[in-house]
DNA sequence: ATTCGATTTAAACGATCGTTTGATTGAATG
DNA sequence: CATTCAATCAAACGATCGTTTAAATCGAAT
């Protein structure tokens, strides 16, 4: 009320409610997951939920701002340090300050499988999350794109960009190929594979300019 | 009972609740469907879901099935056609046989949305009927793809071929890229964009055999 | 005309849902 | 010590859930 911000007294209740709610969520889904299973989980009373949350939806809201946010800012950071360099970017370069987040620092281990569930469920659940939470990650790393695939036609460059995030989507949900064992080594060998695949998908038929390192691999791997 | 398969009387009863609950699981996901809202929408009586599928779970595998069936047939059908000749074959016409089904003889407008719905359903719901439906057609296809890419690790191949699922998953799922209004135009569009993106992401690095067409693209991106 | 099985129906089952209420706690403030 | 207020609690709200029951209805075969 005062103009010092309130410490909540007892902090523990919010983040034990959070952590309940994350682990249920990323199992069962939204709509499956009752806040009577996330309150007896978490060890607190039923009503708690609504007094720190106001509402399921709002439940939902900070249990995926906690995590996402710094990830969102880390990623912004990388792309605004490579636009300060004067060079013209490469698309690897691009594809790693959006992904490698990820993975380096991560805030919390369960985080990849909770994006990977929040983008799964219905639109009318997820849209208000995302757009408050990634508007201004996905416009500028399009923009960013489109300057290093300048000849690209803008729907087509749109299509690919939504094949990418599906493909980041469904790798975060599962986290290893199916048939495979999940490890953290596992993981992010996926992530390198994630953008070797979106810096091929996105680029395949483009004069790519920049680094020519970025051609290296391609280079190397064909025998 | 008989040997001969008894018709039921009325097929109508069954195919509207199909319709309907099809539109729901869409619009909302399966959890949040409720057998009352299909019931309503089919205009039939709320107990004669249970009836005609004993169960939700038994009316979501209907659902599904009568769609992605002859999708499926389809897929394999055109791979065993591709397999007969005796050359060996392209990438670009495994993911044709794999993905232009989606599109040509379509037997449903709602497939695509659906496809993308169920599996974005978590695990516990997605499964029995993944593993029922799409065990054939994955395992064919897998292995037709390494024997185009033979110097691939198996290791990247199958993290590769996971991230084109997930894109194909996305695809269905929006039908036009985020900012895009639908049309049967543009989704035909997405779909070839899916075969190109995916012949670049999976043969990264990669000589194909076969067909040297499809590695025009490859070269012309080297500059 | 009657029998019979398949289908539809109204009604209810027990369980669980998200949310709200009003009392109670307990530590900090004066 | 008295006051205050955020936090917690037990309990209940009305609504809705998937499923089951048992009677009613219907068409075709006897």
């Amino acid at each position: 009320m005062s103009t010092k911000s309130v410490q909540p007294k007892n902090i523990d209740t919010r983040d034990r409610i959070l952590d309940a709610a994350e682990e249920l969520f990323v199992e069962h889904g939204f709509a499956a997951t009752s806040l009577r299973a996330i309150a007896t989980r978490a060890d607190v009373n039923l009503a708690a939920t609504n007094y720190h949350f106001g509402s399921k939806m709002g439940l939902l809201g900070s249990v995926f701002h906690r995590h996402i946010f710094p990830v969102n800012e880390e990623r912004l950071k990388r792309l605004k340090a490579l636009e300060r360099s004067e060079r013209s970017l490469t698309l690897n370069e691009i594809l790693e300050a959006l992904f490698l987040p990820l993975i380096e620092g991560l805030p919390h281990e369960r985080l990849p499988a909770l994006m990977g569930r929040i983008f799964s469920e219905p639109e009318s659940i997820t849209k208000p999350i995302i757009e408050k939470e990634f508007a201004e990650v996905a416009a500028r790393f399009q923009a960013a794109i489109v300057k290093v695939l300048p000849d690209l036609p803008i729907e087509i460059l749109r299509w690919r960009f939504h094949l990418m995030i599906g493909s980041m989507i469904h790798m975060l949900k599962f986290q290893s190929p199916i048939g495979s064992e999940y490890s953290r080594d596992m993981f992010t060998k996926g992530i390198e594979e994630l953008i070797n695949y979106s810096v091929a998908g996105l680029s395949r038929g483009q004069n790519l300019q920049g680094n020519p390192d970025q051609q290296v691999n391609h280079q190397e791997i064909s025998k």
